[in-house]
DNA sequence: AATCCGGGGGT
DNA sequence: ACCCCAGGATT
């Protein structure tokens, strides 16, 4: 009766999904913190990435109030390496709102969710459904390609019409039985199956396909072309006196906001870094260069960066610049850092030796 | 509507 | 080299 009623393409997903669903840990739970917590870190990032992740921060903050309480530090150094940290300054803001306004329960409905710092339109039709069964379609990379390749749609999934209209298909898809398991299959189905080089000879859904009759799977989904990345370059000056480092904290509307580096100057060469900020002058005399970093690629940025360890004798003195300031080399291990440094870090002993004893 | 925000893996 | 990843916030 009721099945009569769900499209083809809803049943065979759910039927695919119940032969190769994988055990992830964020589908042991219906708690909603666990569920929040898993999607925001899995935004823009690969399950494999992600997983480590999840395991830690659900360790050390167990549930919503013990991430509430937490220093914001310590959430960021267990974030290094994630990328997009702005999702980790909304996590506490969130946590905390959760706690001080909600009574530490979570709003159980798309429409009070989508309210949360950090949280779009994926993120709590994500956490509605898993949590709270609410028929709310996901919209991610996978539902985008999935649904542009079965029905043949031409729409460029990044012109911002595009989520009304991939949306409102996938609701008129989602059946309203087990909500849920139809957006943790079609996610599945477009990571395992239909990915972006899909399989299409053991698909069951390829004799309704559009794309895979018309031959037309490699021109699906229509995706508009990204502009070329900025090239910067980095000029970084590891001063260290009486056993600390100078550091500061990424603060302006741009990468890797809230994380620690060195003292760093933006300059094509070391002669014009030098020249606009004079108190480095008279310390060059014991710059030692450190090995030059392969170029570090983000998505929408190559960063050349070119690094000089300065060891000072106690007694030098010099002015340290604004909003800089100077930290023991061990609670430096302590704050999060860009990966940039962590591989200077890395490829440099002397550095190593400073920093880590 | 455009642009920005990381890092890593697959092809 | 290019693409994409359980996207969202800001301008």
């Amino acid at each position: 009766m009721k099945k009569a009623q769900r499209h083809p393409f809803a049943e065979t997903l759910i039927t695919w999904y119940a032969d190769h669903a994988r055990d992830l840990p964020w589908r042991r739970t219906n708690d909603p913190y666990v569920i929040w917590m898993s999607e925001i870190i899995l935004q823009q990032t690969r399950i494999a990435q992600g997983l480590p992740y999840f395991y830690k921060l659900t360790e050390a903050f167990p549930s919503v109030y013990d991430l509430a309480a937490a220093d914001e530090t310590t959430l960021f150094r267990l974030w290094q390496g994630l990328g997009y940290y702005s999702r980790a300054r909304n996590l506490h803001k969130t946590a905390k709102y959760v706690v001080d306004m909600l009574g530490g329960k979570f709003p159980d409905s798309y429409t009070e969710l989508i309210k949360l710092p950090g949280v779009g339109p994926y993120t709590a039709a994500a956490i509605a459904s898993f949590a709270f069964g609410e028929a709310s379609p996901v919209v991610d990379g996978n539902v985008y390609r999935i649904l542009a390749r079965y029905f043949g749609i031409e729409t460029d999934i990044l012109h911002s019409s595009a989520r009304k209209e991939f949306t409102a298909l996938a609701q008129e898809l989602i059946p309203s039985s087990d909500p849920a398991r139809f957006n943790q299959a079609i996610m599945e189905f477009g990571s395992l199956q239909c990915s972006p080089a899909p399989d299409c000879g053991s698909c069951p859904l390829r004799t309704s396909c559009v794309a895979h009759r018309e031959n037309r799977i490699n021109q699906l989904p229509v995706k508009s072309k990204s502009k070329p990345q900025r090239i910067r370059q980095f000029q970084y000056f590891i001063i260290e006196q009486d056993g600390k480092v100078l550091v500061h904290q990424r603060q302006a509307k741009d990468i890797w906001q809230g994380l620690w580096e060195f003292f760093c100057v933006e300059s094509s060469s070391i002669e014009e870094a030098i020249n606009s900020h004079p108190f480095l002058s008279p310390l060059m005399a014991h710059a030692v260069a450190l090995q030059a970093p392969a170029i570090h690629v983000l998505s929408h940025q190559k960063i050349i960066s070119a690094a000089w360890l300065l060891q000072l004798p106690a007694e030098f003195s010099f002015k340290i610049p604004q909003d800089y300031q100077w930290i023991l080399s061990s609670e430096f291990e302590q704050l999060g850092k860009p990966v940039l440094l962590l591989n200077l870090i890395t490829d440099n002993i002397a550095l190593k030796e400073i920093l880590e004893g």
